[in-house]
DNA sequence: TACAGCTTTGCAACTTTGTTGCAAAATAAA
DNA sequence: TTTATTTTGCAACAAAGTTGCAAAGCTGTA
């Protein structure tokens, strides 16, 4: 179980009234170790809030910098948690993302080094994320 | 202008009867440098052919490893033609991608190398998709 | 070239996903 | 407690994607 001052502390460092939605959904990142598409978030939560509440919690969380998006090859948003505290200047630039094949969990791998790429000529590089296929440790050691 | 022969070919090649939507969708791909949505599609084809049938069509070529799909960090799907013959084994397996973020043409980049990342114990990676944000050569240059 | 058999297309209807405006309810500050 | 601001839920809508099925189009063979 999640400490619940910890979430408030959250909200209100991001100048968000706390709310029980934004409570829940948070609370639900903190539990969930991969990353939750809108689709889980609602099912989660069930019938406790609206469809545009969930939406407009995501887009804030987005906004605050305490939730990020991670790309996808087929056409689903998924969104996570950062965990570290990188959030420094809310820049969430370079992430290495892990979608196992088994399980369909995302990781948002925050200890793994960012490789640098070459371009070719003209092209100037801002951001970089890396999503990697395979299989997880969960369904790898069994 | 591309020669009709090739898109024909191409088609044949998958065992695909040549129907006119193929053949205009796939002489579409071959005609753009960057990477196409369904909905690109649908606006540079007008009213030719059913919004089913793109949809078809782009499904149909993914299976025959004639395009790919590319993630992207918000909700939209793109493709774009494998150029390079790595389609032996029809494995796309690793790609980098880079998108324009003043034109917002995405860019398949087929000679840049794959760097290699660390993943922790556990995991095993089997496909890698690096996607570069940025300004391209174009838009740079001017 | 014509025909039979198979594949593909277009239509209609539907589901899912995401957005917007606005009044009511909840929260924050005084 | 009261007031000002923020957030929520509803309704209505727009966009994106899917499915079944009959009609039309392709392919191979004679």
């Amino acid at each position: 179980m999640i400490v619940e001052t910890t979430i408030n502390e959250t909200l209100r460092k991001n100048q968000l009234s706390v709310t029980d939605s934004r409570k829940k959904i948070l609370e639900l990142f903190l539990q969930t170790q991969g990353a939750l598409a809108h689709s889980d978030v609602e099912k989660q939560t069930g019938t406790l809030f609206d469809r545009v509440t969930i939406y407009r919690t995501l887009q804030t969380f987005v906004e605050k910098g305490i939730i990020h998006t991670i790309p996808t090859a087929d056409n689903s948003v998924k969104y996570a948690l950062c965990i570290d505290e990188c959030t420094e200047g809310h820049h969430h630039d370079n992430h290495v993302h892990f979608v196992c094949d088994e399980c369909n969990t995302t990781f948002c791998l925050t200890h793994v080094q960012i490789p640098s790429v070459k371009l070719p000529g003209g092209f100037t590089g801002k951001q970089t994320d890396v999503i990697i296929s395979g299989i997880c440790s969960r369904c790898g050691n069994q």
